[in-house]
DNA sequence: AATAAAAGACTACAGTTGTAATCGAAAAGG
DNA sequence: CCTTTTCGATTACAACTGTAGTCTTTTATT
């Protein structure tokens, strides 16, 4: 029940999916093709890998395949910070936070945003 | 000047050096020896692949070296934050602490440390 | 002094990752 | 129908990783 591991360039496909799902494999390709310089093969060859990793699914049409991901990018996020904060703040949020706050400087909206969280956490386990 | 990649074993030898440094490479194996089974020779090619990636430095000390961090933890964990938070929220920190909340809810007293981070903030730049 | 233990240097080796190229089958074009 | 294009499958290959083992040189030990 491992989570597979998902590599940086791994997960640039599986994002595109998790926007745009089921896509075919050229549909992945023209939409990284923006903004990444990776040949078709390559892209194709991270769908592959995905799919022996279990992250993401197919069903074939006609001749292509439509992929579609098989994990909730909300899952993977979670995980992912729960392992991150786990292993840089010793699980903490909020040194986290204050480091990013030093050196990112947060806006003002950031700040509403986090101030409303918090309201809302207080409104619900008082 | 590319940050070197620091990998996932790297990093446990040079969080060991960030808490006790300088420190001897004996001295390392015995810290990591509590929570880890690595054995020496591994602990001592980590070290070596910290020195040669310019991560961390070392005097010689007779026989044995002593080393230490050439970067700050501080340093390190900003940049790896930065990606993080870049690469799954969009730079936007609040939605990582909105789904880390949800899923592994915050104590009162982390809440409240958020929330004296935020007065903080609110005092510096109004 | 002879030998064993210990330090760092060098070597090893399979699995993962980035980044494709090649191969065989099928479909599309002429 | 024959040729070219297009899919996915398979193969390639070097760098990086995890995880040590071996070699050489010192320094303890007996």
């Amino acid at each position: 029940m491992s989570k597979p591991d998902i590599s940086n360039a791994e997960f640039d496909v599986l994002d595109v999916l998790w926007e745009r799902n089921p896509a075919s494999a050229s549909d992945v390709v023209q939409t990284l093709s923006s903004h990444k310089e990776w040949h078709e093969k390559t892209i194709k060859t991270l769908l592959g890998r995905l799919v022996k990793k279990g992250v993401i699914g197919f069903e074939k049409q006609q001749r292509q395949y439509l992929y579609y991901p098989l994990i909730a990018r909300e899952d993977y996020t979670a995980q992912e910070t729960e392992s991150f904060v786990g292993k840089l703040f010793k699980g903490k949020i909020t040194p986290l936070v204050a480091g990013f706050a030093t050196q990112k400087t947060l806006s003002k909206d950031d700040v509403n945003e986090l101030k409303a969280l918090i309201a809302q956490w207080e409104e619900d386990n008082d």
